[in-house]
DNA sequence: TTAGTAATATACCAATTGGTATATTTTAAG
DNA sequence: CTTAAAATATACCAATTGGTATATTACTAA
């Protein structure tokens, strides 16, 4: 049974999410939480240990969510290099996409939480390992059917993929600019096209 | 002539700029100034307007000297192509020579002033903005020298490698693994030896 | 309807925040 | 050595910080 906390409980994550992704940690105070959700401190404080477990609950809504959508949109073909196309097809949305969230989580946590907070960096690098290896299973399998060349080192090229998108990301966020992220969304289909397929 | 002050001033910066660059800017308290200094207030706020002053004046500071080592790097040698594989060359030391300042300044202080900091983040897209303009006045140099084939587009080739660079301080960073940025060196020097060389 | 409990609100806490006015010390010129 | 000014230290400010103990309200099972 779904119990009313539990319904406050994710209303609270949805809320503080995106103000916990746009402000970062440390500048993200409990009264800024509060305000947004219209709650008082005790039904934060009621739901949750503390704002550090509340920051991790937010982070992980944004990712799983962010997630699911990129899953969905792979999942129009089994075919590992079309998956690998679809893949940077994704991210030519991910600026429009993520700036309702307020940015990219795994690059603004990823940066705010290094020398800040242990817990949140160990999320961050739980998921990038999660999303390499599944980059790299992907490849694994194209190169299984034939689709992908056998000179291929799938983890290597699953990093390469990975690095580049979140250089991307840093850049059109930074700079204000999606050309950084199209750029290199056709540099990312150019490499699956001339080096990968076998 | 030299003030006591200025001394001061710069010894203020020097002293504050790994912090703020470690902890961002919201993070970074007064307090954690005057204790690192071994100063009180009195000369913090004599000598800079505030924290926001105190903390651009620090991501300047950082700038100039990491630009004032990739410079020297550079003329190292005068060919156009030299001194891109020079560039290269320089980041693949760049994990640890930004270890001892608390990381790459650009990419911390330009994921902690989105959405937070105007003044901050304005001065990273400027920084952005000159490194950008180098690389591309050395790559059409490189084509007005025959070097560089004439089919490069010069500014969307400067901006292409510099996201991949930060991409990959990025992946160094969070993951703390420097292979992203060696292997990412080794993807700009095949793109520069196989793709840019007339 | 009522009692017990689950959930939320309120009032409060000490510590810290960025910043300032003023007192004190340090410096350099005469 | 003296003195004015420059530089730094001290003491203080209101506002805010994350967090808690307790009071109040909302909900649910009997």
């Amino acid at each position: 049974m779904i119990t009313k906390a539990e319904k406050t409980k994710a209303f609270i994550i949805e809320t503080v999410a995106p103000i916990f992704n746009k402000n970062g940690y440390a500048a993200t105070s409990i009264a800024d939480i509060t305000k947004a959700t219209g709650l008082t401190k005790g039904a934060i404080y009621g739901n949750f240990e503390n704002k550090e477990q509340l920051a991790i609950a937010a982070f992980k809504f944004m990712v799983k969510s962010l997630m699911r959508e990129i899953v969905k949109h792979m999942d129009k073909s089994d075919s590992p290099i079309e998956k690998l196309l679809l893949i940077s097809d994704f991210y030519r949305n991910y600026y429009r996409y993520t700036n309702k969230m307020g940015g990219c989580p795994i690059l603004n946590v990823g940066v705010d939480s290094n020398h800040q907070n242990t817990l949140l960096l160990e999320k961050v690098r739980t998921i990038i390992q999660r999303i390499q290896d599944q980059l790299a299973t992907i490849i694994e399998e194209g190169i299984e059917l034939g689709e992908i060349s056998t000179e291929i080192n799938a983890m290597y090229t699953a990093k390469r993929i990975d690095t580049m998108i979140q250089g991307a990301i840093f850049m059109a966020y930074t700079m204000d600019d999606d050309f950084y992220i199209q750029d290199t969304m056709n540099q990312i289909d150019k490499m699956i096209n001339e080096e990968l397929r076998a």
